[in-house]
DNA sequence: TGGTGTGAAACATTTCACAGCT
DNA sequence: AGCTGTGAAATGTTTCACACCA
């Protein structure tokens, strides 16, 4: 969905497209794979394979950051993991609030696979008094007026909305006005941010949608 | 995620890049939006406010399709919407299948954001003897041995999948051999599918961790 | 006047192909 | 011998700019 700009400014480094940083934690993902498995080198060509893209792609995406391979070996499993993992910020955790707790914002605390992965959901925010106070997977669900304290004192880097699509907007803005850059939003709508705040969507209806044009 | 192909052939129209199928949904969306609100006509211009693109790209996309503006007017709403609904065939309504019905699952069955876009599920399995036969927001849910007859006398067009990521590529495996070419896949994992098969992945994981290069 | 439709230009991304390193 | 890293070519996508029309 929306994002502010399509050019990554590595600060002092090349500008890198949106589209390679998009794909890194997928390379990221794979490799751990393998490394579970036991492997310790691994090319590009079976990256290739597993990630159904050519080898010359994976090739160049990495030399945007530097020359992590080998050549007529590939690339050291652990190490070149370990790379893609700092330079996209994975090499710590993350603090993120959750905001609206309907039934989504319900399914979205409990769901058990940002944890592992350094994202931890340490606030919980609704506008209605009935939910307010209550505990939900062990958060206490707060008041969206303590939006900005809360997301100071609590050091939260990541807005995750759940709210119905008539209050999205203001969600966000909130979130916004409160510092956040990184926002998910769940609500199936194209938000309004300022240049400087990236929003991911997750919209499974706009998935659909785009996959019928081929079954039609 | 992965997707077969990245160009869409339209049986004897002009070739359209799947990058333009992806959009026309947001498009619809505005449309809708702004039909609901009374207006009766568009410009390219204030749909490229609202979904934050140019105009001109907006007007390029629906140029594949067709001329559907009136010069000096802009475009007729309910026209326009009804033209894109007509492309991606969403003039209609599909059947779909969800298989795995643990917590994603459930919660996925009992999302009431399909059914209003004419997305119905009709079907739900599982692997679990535990759960087959248990009744879910309404639905029976069946052992995955049932897939492919159900599939067939079902008449399900879609496969939802929301199994743990160590047996999501045996249910896509097993959706394609029943003949199921659209998959909305929600395991964290990028599955090789036979050209011919679309899977479009919903992975909020994935997209949290190429925001943090950004905040990192 | 105002906004579309669209070739052509500009820009971005992917793929090729091969020198060079281990 | 094998596989990387990378300029250059090919391809794909977006933007420009303007003729044209209601």
């Amino acid at each position: 969905m929306a994002t502010t700009n399509n050019i990554a400014n590595t600060g002092s480094g090349p500008i890198v497209p949106e589209v390679v940083i998009q794909r890194l934690p997928r390379y990221v993902r794979v490799l751990t794979q393998f490394a579970d498995s036991g492997e310790k080198v691994i090319s590009s060509e079976q990256l290739g394979t597993r990630l159904q893209m050519t080898p010359a792609q994976i090739r160049k995406d990495l030399s945007y950051f530097g020359r992590f391979g080998k050549q007529g070996r590939g690339y050291d499993i652990a190490m070149l993991e370990g790379q893609l993992r700092t330079i996209l910020g994975l090499d710590r955790t993350w603090n993120a609030a959750v905001v609206g707790m309907g039934r989504l914002g319900r399914a979205v605390v409990s769901y058990p696979g940002f944890a592992p992965e350094g994202f931890n959901i340490l606030a919980a925010f609704d506008a209605s008094d009935d939910i307010v106070g209550q505990t939900i997977s062990g958060l206490q669900v707060r008041s969206i007026s303590e939006l900005k304290t809360s997301v100071q004192n609590l050091d939260i880097k990541i807005g995750i909305v759940t709210v119905p699509i008539e209050h999205a907007q203001e969600v966000i803005d909130a979130l916004v006005d409160a510092g956040i850059r990184s926002i998910l939003n769940y609500a199936p709508l194209s938000p309004q941010v300022p240049k400087g705040v990236t929003v991911r969507g997750i919209d499974p209806v706009l998935s659909l949608q785009s996959m019928t044009y081929y079954i039609r």
